[in-house]
DNA sequence: CCCTGATTCGC
DNA sequence: GCGAATCAGG
């Protein structure tokens, strides 16, 4: 695959727009985030406005063959109260007005996706399709959607029930 | 573990 | 010039 002036002109676009590396390769497919990231150094783009300047690392140290030492450091304690620690859930909690919900299962907010691309999901993205799948902006949640289900947790109520009894969402 | 961008260096 | 491998950090 090579930069066209046209996708180049692409990525340009996209980096300006805020999109992270990995999305604009899904965008212009063929090419790994390391290669838009490359491109993106080599057309100096990498300030992307007023970002912190980067440290510099001190060069790359001749790889180890040396296996560590393996280190057992001290059993963490567990937390009492219960993580959900999905990022993508907190994200979309994060971004969403603060609002007092009751402690209901009835009472879930509905998600705010993540609008991937189908060759942006991974085995944990939740693969709920959204919009006309032939329109422009047809994409799917992608959400969190846990370690085996196809779906998030909130379309997975969804995706599991009589159609007669969904409700109908996004 | 998921992700992000930054850097190096063999090709 | 290109981008995989790697690093550092969230």
């Amino acid at each position: 695959m090579i930069w066209t002036d046209e996708r180049v002109e692409t990525l340009r676009k996209l980096w300006s727009e805020g999109l992270s590396a990995s999305q604009i390769a899904a965008q212009l497919g063929g090419v790994s985030r390391n290669a838009v990231i490359g491109k993106v150094h080599r057309l100096k783009l990498s300030g992307r406005g007023r970002t912190a300047p980067s440290p510099a690392r001190p060069k790359k140290p001749a790889q180890a063959t040396t296996a560590k030492p393996p280190q057992r450091p001290a059993p963490a304690p567990r937390p009492v109260t219960a993580s959900v620690g999905a990022t993508a859930l907190q994200a979309q909690f994060e971004a969403a007005p603060a609002r007092h919900l009751e402690a209901s299962t009835e009472n879930i907010v509905v998600p705010i996706s993540r609008q991937l691309q189908l060759i942006e999901l991974s085995e944990r993205t939740c693969k709920w399709p959204i919009g006309d799948p032939l329109a422009d902006d047809f994409h799917f949640c992608g959400n969190e959607s846990g370690e085996t289900g196809p779906y998030c947790r909130y379309h997975a109520r969804l995706a599991f029930q009589p159609a007669s009894e969904r409700r109908r969402v996004r």
